[in-house]
DNA sequence: TTATTTTTGTTGCTTTTGCAACACTAATTA
DNA sequence: TAATTAGTGTTGCAAAAGCAACAAAAATAA
């Protein structure tokens, strides 16, 4: 299931009269800066159009685990939250984002019909496609060892760039995160599948070296 | 959110519109048959007309997992899957399954315009209520310890129904399945729960002796 | 109603994991 | 380029969790 973007199949002039249609509102944010901090609670559809931005959970003891890093056309919501705590929405880089009331996207719209309805078919697909996504990572964490977490990870990145030599898309530190373990443990996890040469590994690059189906 | 329901706003004669323009077929099954083996690959949109069924992964050492349990008009399709492993769905009481290929969604009809607009927001809003539940389900298991796991599942059903007084929806034995621990470290510390005057237990009934928010 | 299966509750033991602390390297910013 | 911050790699120890096994209760089927 290849990617779709939220302005999938529609031209410029057509994402200006959606946005139009819309009543759409553009802000921007610089690094580091606290785009949302109620993210549970908003009524909004928001579109990330330019730079990178992450939706972050505070645990209680202080720690943050990352949920979701946005990018260019990703989109985010009250969807996107779980009910229990409160989620911060931060801007990794310098970010555009274009939000609009979440009710807009449901308006029956007499012109420009062909337009929402591309843009309702992208916000399925694009919803289905975070489901599955979201599913993907309840397996990893459903895993009970940190060994069976980190091959399955591993399986993941394989099935998706179908090589056994893959790079973790971010640092170690925030993989322990994303998997929700101890780094330390993680690390030494890593150094046993190394000595019974499971895996090959240095950094975040890492060889398979085990047979996969 | 009020959970939304597929038909929502639709009568049965528009069901019967809407079911024909997409070509519908329905299916029966008797309780414990396996209604599907091939979940993650499967073309279809599928909705649960009557009964309840279970979308099921086995794991490695023969243990399964219960992903989620369906009931009327509930949906499922690929999004429900996870990319690693084969999901099986399965009829736990006997059902009804309608099923049409995924993409008739997002024909553009001339006909039944309003109908398809309306079951179009059915679509987009259950699916963004399952993105929030599995974010609800991923906080849960994202916890490090069984303790936290349990608290704020508890947490999660007294949100839920505004009550201290809570009643698990399924036994103890799936509810280990559900938050992915052992159960008899489970039961170990809902006894320690108890001696520590937090709660109060009785098999499925729980109540909340400690200060919520 | 009895028999059978499933679920609950409990415990000892072993393994895994988290925590804390520290040295070292890489990356970023002043 | 130097200074500062962030990330990697490692270890000992304590705490938590998994596994295995079994008895008793409850639910379901014969």
């Amino acid at each position: 299931m290849a990617k779709t973007s939220i302005f999938n199949e529609l031209s410029f002039q057509d994402q200006d009269k959606l946005l139009n249609d819309f009543k759409a509102r553009s802000s921007s944010f610089s690094k580091g800066v606290t785009i949302m901090s109620n993210l549970r609670t908003t009524r909004d559809f928001n579109i990330v159009k330019s730079g990178t931005i992450n939706i972050i959970r505070f645990n209680y003891n202080g720690t943050r685990t990352i949920i979701e890093t946005l990018e260019e056309d990703d989109i985010f919501g009250h969807f996107s939250s779980a009910t229990q705590e409160e989620l911060y929405v931060i801007a990794e880089t310098d970010a555009e984002i274009i939000s609009f009331n979440y009710d807009q996207i449901f308006q029956r719209y007499s012109k420009n019909i062909d337009l929402h309805y591309q843009f309702n078919e992208n916000v399925v697909k694009i919803l289905a496609n975070k489901l599955q996504a979201t599913n993907d990572r309840i397996q990893i964490l459903t895993e009970k060892t940190i060994r069976n977490k980190l091959l399955n990870y591993f399986n993941s990145l394989y099935k998706k760039n179908l090589s056994k030599n893959i790079t973790i898309p971010f640092s170690l530190t925030n993989l322990a995160d994303y998997l929700s373990i101890d780094r330390s443990a993680m690390m030494r996890e890593l150094k046993n599948l190394k000595d019974e040469g499971l895996i090959n590994q240095k950094g975040k690059k890492i060889q398979l070296l085990y047979y996969i189906n």
